[in-house]
DNA sequence: AAAAGTAATTATGAATTCAATATTCCTTTG
DNA sequence: CAAAGGAATATTGAATTCATAATTACTTTT
């Protein structure tokens, strides 16, 4: 069941783009350089600029005509919007997942949930970030839906390199926690209504928005003026 | 406020191939030649081949290694997936539109709304289903999130071409005008709980999915076999 | 010296060319 | 006569080349 991965030029560019610019390589509103990154990956312009194209519709850059392509830069407000939709499509693979979940997924997330609390217990922050990440995804894999996960990682992709903040407050930490306690009981009861409901509310997402205020790209960067 | 439309070749070739498939010109599991479109739009092959790159990126052709693109071929499983997305970011699109939304765009809505009734009630379909669409789009545009609706509007471009099927039995009618009654209610109250709620499980949705069995692509049509 | 205008340079947009892979058609063999 | 093998053809992948627009550097003028 393992897809078959092309290995188009353009892709592998356009992921390494993509890293560069996850890893604040290439820095939001900077101009990217054709030439520059041809000679960096040692390809010619042709699979480059088909990774541009490719980067522009995924929202990671954005193309200029005539004036070659930039870093998108993220906005306070793009990032809200941004996990405001993460939350919605989260509360769908929560529903989703309860109808197909099968006993051993379910016993799966449990044995990733009751790790989580235990990294909880001991304030190990990176491991608890970890773990949970993987029980958000498991559902988000039960949910069985195909065009959901592709978006979701879309998404994701897009805020990837703000997502790094991970300040936590004790008590938006506590809260989330029962948040998690609270999904588990509502998937273990397969009780898709609340189980979706639950996503939709959790303030995950909510919390990083809130923590995100400082470290979202400032208008005064590497832009340059434009007319 | 209205944003520079860039164009780009590519991004007109990548719309008018858009075209073809919506309209069937280019059919599902059909094998895509570049020298042939080239032809037809009276372009070369390398605008032609970015906007290939992006319409996979957008999900309507599918690129196979060193054998070309082809299109899409969309399954049932498939569509309701799509479906069941799009029902999501419309309940998403409600929640946000009763935060924002203003009287004025209320009122407008509403106008809409009583002209739908009108086409309801003397049962005419099309001019029906084109107010309901811009009902939906109303609400969506006042949802005030970007990205919402770039996802939302990719989706629809998706399955554009097997939303034609506009057969709706008198019961299912009947249940989506009262959805939209209910709809309208909500949101003249801006109440946003209740109308996420109603937009996500507005049946309008299930309708098609229901109606749509004969129209999905068969498995035997346009293949080649491969290996 | 600052600003405006113009030439030179550089970067992007698109077509063409070259190379590698896949497909087709024909021949050969069991 | 069917299947397998191989040459010829066509198609895709990627680099190069040509054309055009934007940027920079320089000159001129006030």
């Amino acid at each position: 069941m393992t897809k078959i991965l092309q290995r188009n030029l353009y892709r592998e560019v356009a992921d390494r783009i993509g890293d560069l610019i996850e890893h604040g390589e290439l820095l939001p509103g900077e101009r990217i350089s054709e030439k520059q990154l041809c000679d960096r990956f040692g390809v010619s312009r042709t699979p480059l600029r088909e990774a541009l194209k490719v980067l522009a519709t995924e929202g990671l850059i954005e193309l200029l005509p005539n004036r070659g392509a930039r870093v998108v830069r993220l906005t306070l407000k793009n990032v809200k919007d941004t996990y405001d939709l993460m939350a919605a499509l989260e509360g769908l693979s929560g529903e989703l997942a309860c109808q197909y979940i099968s006993d051993a997924e379910i016993a799966g997330i449990r044995h990733l949930h009751d790790t989580m609390l235990e990294h909880y217990r001991n304030r190990d922050l990176m491991p608890y970030f970890q773990v949970n990440r993987q029980i958000h995804e498991s559902i988000l894999a039960a949910s069985n839906n195909d065009v959901l996960q592709e978006m979701y990682s879309n998404l994701s992709q897009r805020i990837k390199r703000v997502r790094y903040s991970k300040k936590m407050t004790e008590r938006y930490w506590s809260q989330a926690v029962k948040d998690h306690e609270n999904m588990m009981a509502a998937l273990e009861k397969r009780d898709s209504q609340l189980l979706g409901q639950i996503l939709r509310d959790h303030l995950c997402n909510k919390i990083e928005v809130a923590t995100l205020a400082g470290v979202i790209d400032t208008e005064d960067d590497k832009s340059v003026a434009n007319s």
